[in-house]
DNA sequence: ACATATGCGGAACGTCTGTTCTATTCTGCT
DNA sequence: AGCAGAATAGAACAGACGTTCCGCATATGT
């Protein structure tokens, strides 16, 4: 094997960030679907180089028993997450967005959380929360929200809905009713608003909230 | 969970040999075999009682999901924090008082906090909030809580105050006047409520708050 | 151009593995 | 003794997961 392809390049840099993220391998199909690999075949095939190669080893017919080879990965470090804290989200302003490389380089900046908060999930961010206008998602100034990027929702999450029209960044809980969407606060003694459909774009979901007094 | 049973500390140095030997962890039932157990259940229900405890953390329906929890191994990550949880606190209940001896066995469950959020203090403890009687604290059901046990704050500290005359416990901004104390809601659109000074007891600081979602 | 090797896609198979359910035994307490 | 809760057994279920097979596309060498 005289060089890595990338799609092999991609594999074992994937590897090596789930084990020292999650703190045990990653399966044939987790690698599948992080690389963009149509098929476990391939991954299996890739795998099989790979070890080959020397860059990690495989223990057969066991889930999960991929171990990283002499060529290859630091010290795995479990249970703690440096999540990369991103900038700040204000109710007048859009958030930032992440980068496709924001999980690779280094940051500014990390905020430092228990891996059970991000459970399962990738691809988490934080941002430090400005102002006092998410007060009724039960959110204040200074708080951290630990925002998990994706463009939908399920009913009922609390998502990062902005308001194109009036340009508005907002924490709320998402229902999607026929037309339009209800925007629920998580303060249940407060009212939902309603907005057209067009109007909102996700920009993510809440999954966890710290408030450091 | 008073101490650990036999079972459990062979299966915990049993998870951390072959993490240590093999590079991932072993199954449910790598453990029953090893360990001599009969049933797959058994090592389950083992298993549960050592991740409430804080020494492992499994992640849910993935094979070979164990990883090392904060209290176990010696190689301790630096950052993380067991905190333990003692119970939940409610409005019309008082809180779990920490006995003596509450942070150094392995009496009850955990909780991993950042090493950040407990800046220097110790001493601290997490409870579970039940209901929404917080809500005026910006505190929801089901969030954790962070306390450091103490009898008396400074003014503007975020108290857990008990009312005695009204066995109430209610999370309020702490600020003395004379005669009597003034208790402020973090959101600072609602109004405070005033108690005579011997109708309040502090029963400890909040430092912290976590909404995991 | 032809044969060969390499890599990719899709699907299916069989086992591995966590989880759950119910029944039974053990343990501590009154 | 009697009861309640903790702990154990055994079995079965539902997914997760590694592996394999076959067909197809793209290079590589002669």
């Amino acid at each position: 094997m005289k060089e890595l392809s990338p799609k092999q390049k991609a594999i074992l840099k994937y590897v090596q960030g789930f084990i020292e993220k999650k703190g045990f391998p990653p399966s044939v199909r987790d690698i599948q679907g992080a690389c963009k690999i149509s098929s476990t075949s391939v991954v299996d095939y890739n795998l099989g180089l790979l070890e080959r190669g020397g860059f990690l080893r495989r223990a057969a017919e066991v889930a999960r028993g991929i171990t990283l080879g002499a060529k290859a990965g630091p010290p795995q470090r479990p249970g703690i997450l440096a999540v990369p804290l991103l900038g700040a989200i204000a109710a007048g302003a859009p958030i930032p967005v992440p980068e496709a490389d924001t999980w690779r380089s280094a940051h500014e900046e990390t905020v430092e959380v228990p891996e059970a908060m991000v459970r399962g999930k990738d691809e988490v961010y934080a941002l430090r929360v400005k102002g006092t206008s998410m007060i009724d998602a039960l959110i204040n100034d200074g708080d951290t929200v630990l925002i998990h990027f994706q463009k939908s929702a399920d009913r009922g999450d609390m998502v990062v809905a902005w308001l194109k029209d009036e340009k508005e960044t907002t924490l709320k809980k998402y229902y999607p009713e026929d037309g339009r969407v209800r925007l629920q606060p998580a303060n249940s003694t407060m009212k939902p608003i309603y907005v057209d459909r067009n109007n909102l774009e996700i920009l993510g979901r809440v999954v966890g909230v710290i408030r450091d007094l």
